[in-house]
DNA sequence: TATTGTCTTATTGCATACAATTCATATATT
DNA sequence: AATATATGAATTGTATGCAATAAGACAATA
């Protein structure tokens, strides 16, 4: 199981760094060439990775990156701005100094990296202050499931940060969300995290729908048989 | 993977069902034997329980039934008060006339279940009264996340709803957050829900605490150099 | 030309075998 | 007597092989 582990690792961070794109396919013959093992410890990795939504694996029809449905993606932003707003409020109710200084510090470093316009080092700052919020609700596990989602979303986040205003924007909520915190403002917290998340959503769902317009009507000429075999 | 599915699918019933309880160990070579296939199917439903937190697999040592400390057993809780009082102010805005049937429906086979001091059968009914709120969120992916912590916290609500009054105290409950979902008022709807889950929590978390203590107790006598070696 | 059926090929699912590690028991030592 | 060590048994981790299924190519027919 440790090389399971550490393969099953490996591979959420391909995902997460954008190496395998959502509809990729991920078969076990070539990741186990790859990473020098057999075929065993990759299925077992893949299998974890199903199961905590990284990867869809489709019984003998190979593993492929999740390519949810642009509803489902709406939900899942939906439900994360639910659990992080659960986040803020707790976060607000019993800040410690030390959880205080992780976020401060965490949003200092957006702000260089959205002064800067760097868009991917923003995306790599933007998951700590995430991340110090959830842990500063003092609550673990609800921590690990925030972070969990987070990480599942991460392939949309990084796509819709790429415009540059949006950064400024998005630290301007960060401030906003941490200055709420701060204050124990438990309601407010909750609420501009949520706005913060769900803005998020909706701004990549529009680009979603977008997309999977075009791709609905080039995909018009092609035989209807073919597109309803696909569903 | 087929047999796979099926095997996690009974296994998981297994625990839910009580059969095995949280520390009980899940040796490979006995699940083979038992459902009647090699260790690799098992493995790979061990595994893929293992993610989704209904056991423990830890590398070398095998799987065992989940065992959270008092802690985090709380900070689950917390968090399905949290996913609840989601869903509830979700359903409370968005409810159809079928959400609304299906809780009622539920509701009323709940109150028959509590009359008659079945707790087996509440404990049933209940879980499908849960199920139809989250249902009612609109959100099918909040709904998916909410059931699968529900499933998780099972072993420890079964427990707490032996107690013959908890049960009639629970069912007003139910009434209390099916008239604010009915009634359209999100912020009583999840504050209702939030206390009915939490109040569990709590109530669990005294017995664990209590049980824990007992265990200490009864472990002080043993050797300060094995409880070392068993964290 | 489009469609359907068959065949080939590639990939997955499961079983078995072996290697590596942990756990338990027994023995030796202080 | 208690602790430490060593040995053996049991269990997990990985590799390989074979069987079953699905994807793709090709040909035949409408």
């Amino acid at each position: 199981m440790s090389q399971a582990f550490r393969l099953k690792q490996a591979i959420e961070d391909a995902v997460i760094a954008g190496e395998f794109l959502p509809g990729d396919r991920l078969d076990e013959a070539s990741l186990a060439e790859r990473f020098g093992v057999s075929r065993t410890p990759i299925r077992e990795a893949l299998l974890q990775l199903g199961s905590e939504g990284f990867i869809d694996v489709r019984p003998r029809r190979g593993a492929i990156v999740s390519v949810p449905t642009p509803t489902r993606l709406f939900e899942m932003f939906e439900t994360m701005a639910e659990i992080e707003s659960a986040c803020g409020r707790l976060a607000a109710r019993r800040l410690t100094p030390e959880n205080d200084a992780a976020m401060s510090a965490a949003h200092r470093a957006c702000a260089v990296a959205a002064q800067a316009g760097d868009s991917e080092q923003y995306y790599a700052d933007n998951r700590i202050f995430h991340e110090a919020i959830y842990r500063a609700s003092c609550n673990g596990f609800l921590a690990d499931q925030a972070l969990a989602l987070h990480k599942r979303l991460s392939a949309y986040r990084r796509i819709q940060l790429r415009a540059r205003n949006r950064l400024l924007q998005s630290l301007q909520e960060h401030a906003g969300v941490l200055e709420a915190i701060r204050a124990g403002d438990e309601q407010l917290a909750a609420t501009r995290l949520h706005d913060h998340v769900l803005a998020q959503g909706e701004r990549f769902s529009d680009m979603v729908l977008g997309l999977a317009e075009r791709q609905r009507t080039a995909a018009a000429g092609r035989a209807a048989a073919k597109s309803r075999a696909a569903e």
